[in-house]
DNA sequence: ACAGTAACCTGTTTGC
DNA sequence: TGCAAACAGGTTACTG
């Protein structure tokens, strides 16, 4: 569930209570997650002042004096700082605070990620290809109407991979698509300049108001106060198959594409 | 280079 | 009611 206006939610709720704060010990619970948590992270990371939290696609930046903290939340994580207290279920890492909180990360699917850096951050393998911000000026109507040249993959696919534009999961991906009133299966290559534009205009102003909202909820996902995210509420197709549109009132639509789930109005977008 | 698919893991919901 | 199958947010790795 985590997309770019969780993981931007989560950064705004933790950056403030923990920038600035030494790592007193850290405490890994279960090591197994997308890649195993290194053995050695205590030692890295113990007596290392946090100086801030940044964010660069789904990835959370923990910048600390020597170094870095590459956090990936996967599909089911979430993190939270509170006062110590006994761990829960699924709660895998702890980082102690000098302040005598904790930084708690919590992942039942562990599909994300805890990763040591210590080199520059811009070469890292998992950054290194990842598309513009998609609120940045460089993803713009030219940008969009490039990628998509010769591109024979759906257009939903394409706005979905993060090489092209970081941070549009599956529900953003769904919910622009309906709001430029484009069909989600139309081949990349066949999206015209205008519709490029009106995609690029609306993936902007849907992700600038979830993160205003703090995020989508779906199940578990909460901020760093454990508040939930209240976007779900203005979800205009995803999660709505057989319901009828808001717009036009016809069958919402649901299909399945690259293994993930669709909905759209067939109505609405052509 | 590109596109499609399986895999990672667990909890919840759906269907028989 | 009980149990199994289906399904869920993301990304990499493999295949053709």
């Amino acid at each position: 569930m985590p997309e770019l206006p969780e993981v931007e939610t989560t950064r705004r709720g933790i950056a403030p209570l923990i920038e600035g704060k030494t790592i007193t010990n850290v405490v890994v619970r279960q090591p197994r997650l997308r890649w195993p948590v290194i053995p050695t992270l205590n030692k890295y990371l113990t007596n290392q002042k946090i100086i801030s939290v940044t964010r660069r696609a789904k990835y959370l930046i923990i910048e600390l004096e020597e170094g870095y903290l590459l956090i990936h939340l996967g599909m089911s994580g979430s993190i939270k700082v509170i006062p110590k207290q006994k761990a829960q279920k699924h709660d895998h890492i702890d980082l102690v605070l000098s302040d005598n909180k904790v930084m708690r990360y919590h992942d039942p699917r562990r599909f994300g990620a805890f990763i040591w850096v210590d080199t520059a951050l811009s070469n890292h393998p998992l950054l290194k290809d990842l598309g513009p911000e998609p609120l940045a000026k460089g993803f713009n109507q030219r940008y969009l109407f490039k990628s998509v040249m010769g591109r024979k993959r759906s257009i939903k696919q394409h706005l979905m991979d993060q090489n092209i534009v970081v941070g549009v999961g599956n529900i953003y991906a769904n919910e622009a698509l309906f709001l430029s009133g484009i069909d989600p299966q139309r081949i990349a290559q066949n999206i015209s300049a205008d519709e490029s534009q009106i995609l690029v205009k609306q993936i902007k102003q849907l992700l600038r108001k979830a993160i205003a909202v703090g995020g989508t909820t779906l199940r578990d996902f909460s901020n760093a106060q454990g508040k939930p995210g209240y976007f779900s509420q203005r979800l205009q197709v995803y999660g709505r198959a057989d319901e009828s549109c808001h717009f036009c009132g016809t069958q919402i639509k649901r299909i399945v594409q690259g293994q993930r789930a669709t909905f759209f109005c067939p109505q609405c977008q052509q």
